[in-house]
DNA sequence: TTGTACGCGTTATCAG
DNA sequence: CTGATAACGCGTACAA
C-alpha cells in the first residue's frame, strides 16, 4: 500500500543556517589571485614563491616566512590545471568502483579519500559497473586528466586496459583480491582463505551435506571453485549450488534461497558468497519455517551492517574496507612520495564472526 | 568469536582475466596526440579542429568530416587542463556528500554521476561529514579545480560557504530539503510533508499515544518539529522522545529504542526519523519480546533496502534517492547547456509505504 | 639559493 | 566560415 503526496507538497520546509548573513561585496567574482600577486607582496620572483609552496627547503627560512604570510595574506591558491599542464601531473585521484551500490566499496573509497584528502588529494569516480563497452572509455577519459593515481576496488579485468594503466607509470593500487601479478600493487585479500575459514567452520560443527549460492561470475565464481575444491578436499558433500547473473538486493537473496533449498534435498548448511544473499537467504529461511542453525546453517560473506542484525546473527567471513581503503591510500602516497612502499602489496587478513546462523 | 586468518594467507587466489595479452609495445608511453597533429592531418588549423569538436555547426561539412576522420585515426583527445585552463572550466562536477556511509547519498551520487557521465563530465568527491573546520577548506580546494558545477547531498550550511558557492555563478543543485532560497538549483522533497504522511497514517490507525527518535541535529531535528507540531495539531500525544547525535549504525537503533521504551510509558507507536533508527528500533522490540504492530508500531524515513526485509517489514516513508541525483544531474546539464531548467528548483514527492510494522 | 626564459596544449579574440 | 595571434597560470631547465 502506498499513500501519495499531500496536496500541498510545496510546502516549505525550515531550513538550518549557521553564520552570519554577508553582505554581498559589490562586484561579484572577485579575480582570482595568481602566484604573481603573491610575489610582488613577498617582494620575490614567481617562481621562488612556487619553490616556497612545494619544494620548502629550497627556499632561504627568511623569504620562506615572508613569502608564507603573502600566501595567507591574499588566499592565494595555486590553479590546479595549470599546474597540471605544466607538470603533467594533477592533484586528482582515480577511484574506479565496479559500484556505488554496495557499501563494501564506498566505504573503501571513502578510506581512501581520507587519507588523500589530508595530503590535499581529491578522488574523482568511475563506475565500471555496467559493461565492458563502457568501461574502456570511461578510463580514458578519467585518465586524460592525468591524475596522479588510481585505486581500483577490485581487479581490471581486461587486459587492453591493465596495460594501458600499466603503461601511465603511475601508482596504482587494485584490491579486493589476491591478484598474483598486480598493475603495479595490491590492497587485497585471499578470497580463498576467506572459504577455508568457511569450510573449516562448518566441518567442525559437524555439518556434512553443503549448499552453494553466490554470483556466477567473478568473485562469485572464485569463491565457488574455492568451496567445492575445499569441501572434496575435507570429504564434505556439495548437495546443490545456484549460481545466480546479478545480485541487485535482498530479494534476490530470498529467490535464490528458496530455490536452492527447493530443488535439492537435505542441505544442512549453505554458504553464500556475499551477505546480500545471505541476509536474503535467513530471512527466506525464516518465512519458510526453518530454524537456524537447527533445521538449516548459514554463512555469508562480506559482514555488512545488518549481518550482525537480523535474527539470530549471520556468521559471516569480514573484511574491513574502509581500512583496506586507507592502506591503498597510503600506498600510494608512499609511493607518490617518491619512497618505494614495504610491499608492492598487502594481504588484509580475513576472520570469521560465528553468529546464530550456524 | 573470532577466528583469525589461516597460517597460509599468502595463498594466490585465481584471479580472471579477459582478453589477449600484449606484447609491451618498447618505448612504454606513446607521446600524447596533440590538435596539432590532427590539424595537420586534416589540413587544417587547431582552432578549426578545436571548433569541430565543441561546436560542429561552425565548421563547414565537408572539413568537419575529414577532421572527425583525423581525430579517430590518431585516437586524439584533448587535454582537459589545457582547456579548462584556457577556457576557466573544466569538465568535472563537484559532488559534496554529507557522508559516503549512507546508501541514500551514494545512491543520489550514483544517479548523478550516470546522467553527467554520459556527457562527458566526471565527478570529484567531496566529504563534508566531519566537521565544519575542514568543510570549508575542502570546498575551496574543491572549487579551485573550477568544476562545471556542483551538487549537494544536503543543503549547505554556512552562510561563508553559501556565498561562495553563489559567486562562481555556475550550476549548483543542493537536495534533500526544501529550501526556500537555495544558492542556485534544489532537487528536493518535503521533510514536513514526509512526517505528515506519519501522523495521518498513525492516527488513522488509531494510534494516540506517540515516540519520536532521531537525530539531534540537521535533517533529524526538522523531522522532529515537524512531529510535535502536527501532533499537536491532530490532538495526539507525545509520550516520549529521544535525541541521539549521531548514527553510526544499526546498534545505535537498538539502544536508542530500548532507553526511549524504558523511560517513557504507554508509548503506542514511535516513528523513527530514519531508516537505521527505525530497524535497531524493529530489531531491539522483537527482542524484548514486543510484537508489531500489536505491542509497538513502528515508522521509519528513507524505506532503505532492509526495510522491507526485516520481518514484519517496516513502514516508511520512501524517496528515490537514485532518481533525485539522476534529476539533479539533468538539471546542470540542461543549465550547462545554455538553457535556464524548467524550474530551478524540483521537489520530489514522498510516499508512505505502509507494511507490517503499523 | 635565486632568477630568467620559455613552453605546457588549448581556446578567446579579432581580423579576414 | 576560417585562420593568426595571444594569452591562460604555472613549473622546468638552466644560468647566475
Amino acid at each position: 500500500m502506498t499513500i501519495g503526496s499531500p496536496p500541498f507538497a510545496a510546502t516549505l520546509d525550515p531550513v538550518l543556517r549557521v553564520g552570519t548573513r554577508i553582505e554581498q561585496t559589490g562586484a561579484s567574482s572577485k579575480k582570482r589571485v595568481r602566484i604573481e600577486e603573491v610575489a610582488r607582496l613577498a617582494g620575490v620572483s614567481p617562481i621562488t614563491v612556487s619553490r616556497a609552496l612545494h619544494s620548502p627547503h629550497m627556499v632561504s627560512e627568511a623569504r620562506r616566512l615572508r613569502i608564507d604570510e603573502a600566501v595567507t595574506q591574499t588566499g592565494y591558491a595555486s590553479n590546479p590545471h595549470a599546474r597540471a599542464l605544466k607538470s603533467g601531473r594533477s592533484n586528482i585521484v582515480a577511484a574506479f568502483l565496479s559500484t556505488l551500490a554496495s557499501q563494501q566499496y564506498t566505504q573503501a573509497a571513502d578510506g581512501c579519500a581520507r587519507v588523500l584528502e589530508d595530503a590535499g588529494y581529491h578522488m574523482v569516480m568511475g563506475r565500471t559497473f555496467y559493461s565492458y563497452a563502457r568501461e574502456t572509455p570511461l578510463i580514458h577519459a578519467i585518465m586524460d586528466m592525468r591524475p596522479a593515481a588510481a585505486f581500483i576496488t577490485g581487479v581490471m579485468e581486461l587486459e587492453e586496459n591493465r596495460s594501458f594503466l600499466r603503461n601511465l607509470k603511475i601508482p596504482i593500487v587494485e584490491s579486493w583480491a589476491n591478484a598474483s601479478d598486480p598493475i603495479d600493487m595490491l590492497a587485497g585479500f585471499s578470497n580463498v582463505d576467506g572459504v577455508t575459514l568457511v569450510i573449516d567452520h562448518l566441518a567442525a560443527r559437524g555439518y556434512r551435506r553443503l549448499g552453494f549460492l553466490g554470483r556466477n561470475s567473478g568473485r562469485g565464481q572464485i569463491r565457488q571453485n574455492a568451496f567445492e575444491q575445499l569441501a572434496a578436499q575435507r570429504g564434505l558433500e556439495i548437495a546443490g549450488t545456484l549460481s545466480v547473473p546479478n545480485v541487485a538486493g535482498i530479494a534476490d537473496g530470498r529467490r535464490a534461497f528458496r530455490r536452492l533449498i527447493e530443488s535439492a534435498s537435505g542441505i544442512e548448511a549453505v554458504f553464500c558468497a556475499n551477505d546480500l544473499l545471505g541476509i536474503g537467504a535467513m530471512l527466506e529461511a525464516r518465512t519458510m519455517g526453518l530454524t537456524m542453525p537447527g533445521d538449516i546453517a548459514i554463512v555469508g560473506f562480506g559482514d555488512s551492517d545488518v549481518a550482525s542484525e537480523v535474527p539470530p546473527g549471520m556468521t559471516t567471513v569480514s573484511v574491513d574496507a574502509y581500512a583496506l581503503g586507507a592502506a591503498a591510500g597510503e600506498m600510494i602516497l608512499t609511493r607518490l612520495s617518491g619512497d618505494l612502499p614495504d610491499a608492492p602489496s598487502r594481504i588484509f587478513p580475513v576472520t570469521l564472526i560465528q553468529r546464530g546462523s550456524s
